[in-house]
DNA sequence: CAACTGCATCGATTCTCCTGCATGTGCGCA
DNA sequence: TGCGCACATGCAGGAGAATCGATGCAGTTG
């Protein structure tokens, strides 16, 4: 899964969404697939979830091994797929990989599953 | 992933976001993930927007088959996790199977995945 | 009852992904 | 300049998942 990288910002335009009323087409499921894919792993979503509760809201790998129990590599392999799927974005400071969320990526991702309030899109039938 | 079944229900009623104040635990990481990893498949995500946007908002695994491009066993397999996750709800009426959206279900995915919108969760710093 | 239709399940194959160990790279420090 | 630390990458093993053909099962129809 490498196609992702600006998926998100490729389908916020159109607002392609699977609950809207046309059936959506092969190319949007799998963008939208390869964002979700990238948030559907416990370690990510642990990930997410302790940098988001972090102070100033960013934290650097050597915090993050320890909570969730994993190797150092295998951390840094997570945030590389969460990075490359638009949630998270890294900044080097020093010796250290500082990472935070993106702001408006995840609750892009939100929309895109709300399924219309009333919005008359139905088929005709 | 058989975790799932009741999962959605499970996770709605304590709101446990990703996005809350506090770090989520392991056990919810992998129950959200579990409903993620239903949703984050192309295919499933097409078979969602086929049925959200068919007549009465219900299809049969025949009329699924063709607009998928999969084989009738393949699609069957992906209804089937979709209904286990929680996202789908399976009718028998004679010989056809009718699949239709449960309403709330991918709107209470949107919601745990909404950050909180200034809810002063936020950990003290 | 027999044949057919729509769907689920089984078994097998292939592919993807998670994880850790070993190693490489860049930065800071003595 | 050489060493150490934080992080990234390469490689490999093992688990899980997607897909299909073959088969089983229930309801319908002749």
């Amino acid at each position: 899964m490498e196609i992702v990288g600006t998926a998100l910002a490729e389908m916020t335009m159109p607002q392609i969404s699977p609950l809207a009323g046309e059936p959506i087409e092969r190319a949007d499921a799998e963008r939208l697939a390869g964002v979700l894919k990238a948030l559907a792993d416990p370690a990510r979503l642990r990930l997410l979830s302790l940098i988001q509760s972090a102070t100033d809201g960013e934290a650097c790998v050597c915090d993050l091994t320890a909570p969730l129990g994993l190797s150092q590599p295998t951390v840094s392999h997570h945030l590389r797929i969460l990075t490359e799927a638009g949630l998270l974005e890294r900044e080097k400071r020093g010796v250290w990989a500082y990472y935070r969320l993106v702001p408006s990526a995840i609750a892009t991702i939100a929309d895109l599953l709300t399924p219309p309030r009333k919005r008359a899109t139905k088929k005709a039938r």
